[in-house]
DNA sequence: GCGCAATTTGCACGCGCGTGCAAGATCATT
DNA sequence: AATGATCTTGCACGCGCGTGCAAATTGCGC
């Protein structure tokens, strides 16, 4: 919409260029782009429109190696098998942009211990990193806050214990003690519970409370499975080779799972495999309400985390000066379908 | 100025820093991590020796900023409902990383038609912008290349018929054809073609191959229905909605879906509405191979397209200094299970 | 109109590194 | 040992904008 006429496309037009075309200096043009910078309505003004005819836009590089300063976080994933990633890839880039921050993103399914992934990110001077993998030990954090490439390390929907981190998460045990009441009033008394990968530094809870609780109330201890990630098929396979020496013969009646990707391996062994209905044989708890666990294939009864609150929580953070208290716990709330 | 002027360990440690303490000078200490650079073995390992004590890395932001060229690139999504976009972002940040590109992941739920979030991708510059959605309408385009703003704007796993544009993708004409040939010899004999949303720059022609094949090929036009995205809980209302009122009389065979999405959505209607069975009642085709295809509820014959080679693909166009031909085509391989 | 305060504007300097070239060092050859 | 030829190193300048302050302008009451 705005062809000066002079041929010149590729240049990169500057502030320099709008302050010359605006009649004022370089700076009140930079100031005419910040919110609340010191600047009179009229030279504003003035300069709004000098930018869009050149077609002008502040250059965020440049501003940010100024400032060092560049809102812009890192995402660090290396769990790309569980497709509740995929909604809070959507959840947490949609609010964050909304507030003015970019995401990049880094797979770290490559790196051998995510400590490149870190450093990678550094080189571009992320002013925060938000961890919503599993595979971070006590090694990479260390390395990311030693070193102090990373200002704000941000552990998301886990819990973190360590001190120089930020961690955002749902509270495991209040979910997992609803979880856990659910399922004894539905009447189920044989569970067993599968669980994913146990790192140090990022945890969840889940797998304790479940078992304390209902050894707490029911008077023994459940029986506990696991996989190493948060893969469908790993589950479906682990269940599969479980269950299935034992079918006919004392299979538990409730699949108390960590996630929906684990329940929904889990519900597909048990039918597929076990040749067995759910929940009318096995029934099947998850967590988190993926958009799979509303389909009427599974109609999972799961928890959902309030992913919105969490994320606009990230923003609070990432624009505080000072780091807050190390940990947020949220509440959400249980969604009963028909799987258990 | 920062707050509490205590013993910081953080510092920013810059080239100088290196080369004083290497006892060379700061461009020796740059060129010690160029991949090519002219430098002595000597002095690359007094830098890089010295680099690992002081912890220094390159700034790349800096760098980008002298150079022009940032080694980064935007990938723009709207379409998260879609299961198949996670495989897409864990390979295609995994290559790019590999080959020493970073990604900006931008949502373009929020934005009202993208200007605003290409805009935003500029102010990074950003080496190149991908999109790998599907609301990118002409004016979008046309606004990204007009202001030049992008320098190369590559269409992922769709066509594109713009000429300013570099697509890659399947061959759409080859892939369903050979679907086309697959459901006509299984015998099927009243397809009913289940379509996404149509759009003008980034095309997919499986629906108008599917139409023509099996009109050249049978003697009459397949049925199509079509919804507004790929979203499986959209493909189950509209199947549903469709075939419900036929049940009994006149329902087609088989399902041929635009893509997995799509598929799946659609099994599940016809299990869980119309109570019929898949393959036996109706079968279903998909596309993509989505991890959820091999799963034993859906068993999906599907087509997996190479995104290996895609992806690496993108690397040579990023790595070209030219723009080359505006269009690639990739041939994948059917992929046939139980459900059709 | 005057004086003072509040607002608005301009500016020197620096953020950390790349580019292109020229000076310096090294090596093989005669 | 001298001469180029080759490899290696150093350097001035600039990328586009922020910061903090000083200078210029405006507003206001009288």
């Amino acid at each position: 919409m705005d062809e000066d006429g002079s041929a010149r496309p590729q240049t990169a037009v500057t502030a320099d260029d709008v302050a010359r075309r605006a009649g004022v200096s370089r700076w009140t043009v930079n100031r005419a782009f910040k919110k609340d910078a010191s600047i009179s309505a009229r030279s504003r003004e003035k300069v709004l429109s000098a930018a869009a005819e050149l077609g002008y836009v502040p250059d965020l590089l440049a501003a940010s190696l100024a400032s060092s300063r560049s809102r812009l976080v890192a995402l660090l994933i290396d769990d790309f098998a569980n497709p509740h990633k995929l909604v809070m890839l959507e959840r947490l880039t949609r609010i964050l942009q909304h507030a003015g921050w970019d995401t990049l993103l880094v797979n770290m399914l490559s790196e051998d211990d995510g400590r490149d992934a870190l450093m990678n990110a550094s080189q571009r001077r992320v002013d925060a990193a938000i961890l919503i993998g599993i595979q971070f030990d006590d090694k990479v954090l260390a390395a990311a806050l030693g070193a102090r490439r990373v200002r704000k390390l941000i552990i998301f929907a886990r819990s973190s214990q360590n001190a120089e981190t930020i961690s955002i998460a749902v509270d495991d045990v209040a979910a997992m003690t609803e979880i856990t009441s659910h399922v004894i009033d539905r009447g189920y008394a044989r569970p067993m519970f599968l669980a994913g990968p146990q790192t140090y530094s990022a945890h969840l809870l889940r797998k304790e409370t479940f078992v304390a609780q209902w050894t707490a109330r029911v008077g023994r201890a459940p029986e506990v499975i696991s996989v190493e990630t948060y893969d469908p098929a790993r589950a479906f396979d682990r269940v599969h080779q479980v269950l299935a020496p034992r079918n006919g013969r004392g299979l538990p009646d409730v699949l108390v799972c960590e996630n929906d990707a684990l329940a929904i391996g889990a519900i597909d062994a048990v039918r597929h495999k076990l040749g067995l209905r759910v929940p009318e044989d096995i029934a099947v708890t998850g967590f988190d309400d993926v958009p799979l666990a509303s389909s009427p294939n599974y109609r999972l009864t799961t928890y959902r985390q309030p992913l919105t609150a969490m994320a606009n929580r990230i923003v609070e953070i990432l624009n505080e000066d000072r780091e807050p208290g190390n940990h947020c716990d949220f509440l959400g709330q249980i969604v009963s379908r028909d799987s258990a």
